[in-house]
DNA sequence: CTTGGAAAGTCAACAACGCTGCCCTATCAA
DNA sequence: TTGATAGGGCAGCGTTGTTGACTTTCCAAG
């Protein structure tokens, strides 16, 4: 029902948000948008010897502690071994810390320290600091449209399990 | 009063939209669509001996023919060495032909070449075949949430040179 | 109880693509 | 003529992807 409105107001309206011109117009503002949303976390990185890589594993950490090596690999979605050169340098300077796992203990789980949360924090600050002026600009309509239309792009497995991290599981 | 409109509705509304868990949300899904959103091309561009970046200038030399390397620079937000390893093989595989200014023989205007444009095209449609697909599921209304978050978003030079190349000016 | 396969994680070597620093030529404009 | 600008090259480095081969651990079939 929602569906038909949309596609009825479509139809009605325009099509012209279709045309190639304006999707390309979608594909620089994605270019130009990403850049500037990694810009900030970048900066704060360099002076460390962290990487975008390391901000990644630590979010997700973050977001999910206690979760497996392999958990974290599907999430991000890289190899073995570049999650591994990360997690490693993220150990060695104790912003990560491995446990095995009771059940398997071929599993390791992972937690941030509280230097590694600390800096998660710094991080994300900077990036949700202009995520919330963007946000506060354009207004909640158009956040839930930009919402919208990132999820109708990700690939349906990603998606189906961006949905379902909605709540915070606990993936014990 | 398009703006106070929207304040008015914020402030009636919810401003939940901005929480922090929010802006998580918002986060992680830049992060899963824009891996999507390169992955197509990606995929393609990994069998020749391509990447990412002869995408990106394929795609602007594309957009605004004759540009010069300076300009192209600018745009993309890279070094010169960076751009100009890229420049050499795009060169050298003849996608892109690199001719001497007549006003300023200093300059070096670039075009693509047939073959340039045919891949160009080929990379770009894969992009805007998802993109058109999102764009048709989330609607005229979320997409245009979606470009504006986008915009606001961006750096303010960056912003302002993507809206002044609404109109694909000819910067001769 | 052993044994063989699968899963989890580690290490080595390679490629793409950012970066800096320094140097060079050609050209333009004052 | 001289200083600034456009473009390019070389050397070298760092991050972060990749594949391939290896160990440790678990579990299930015989």
């Amino acid at each position: 029902m929602q569906k038909k409105a949309r596609i009825q107001q479509m139809v009605g309206e325009d099509l012209l948000f279709l045309t190639d011109d304006q999707l390309r117009r979608g594909i620089e503002a994605m270019f130009f948008a990403y850049r500037a949303f990694t810009a900030d976390p970048d900066l704060i990185l360099a002076d460390m010897d962290f990487g975008r890589a390391h901000h990644r594993a630590l979010h997700f950490i973050n977001r999910d502690p206690g979760l497996t090596v392999t958990s974290l690999l599907a999430v991000l979605g890289v190899t073995k071994q570049s999650l591994n050169r990360v997690l490693r340098t993220l150990i060695e300077d104790q912003l990560v810390e491995s446990r095995v796992g009771h059940r398997d203990r071929r599993e390791r789980r992972l937690f941030l320290t509280d230097k590694g949360t600390a800096l998660e924090r710094r991080l994300s600050e900077a990036q949700r600091a202009r995520m919330r002026t963007a946000y506060r600009n354009a207004g909640p309509q158009a956040v839930a449209g930009f919402r919208q239309v990132l999820e109708a792009m990700m690939d349906p497995e990603t998606r189906a399990q961006y949905q379902a991290m909605k709540e915070l599981p606990d993936e014990n």
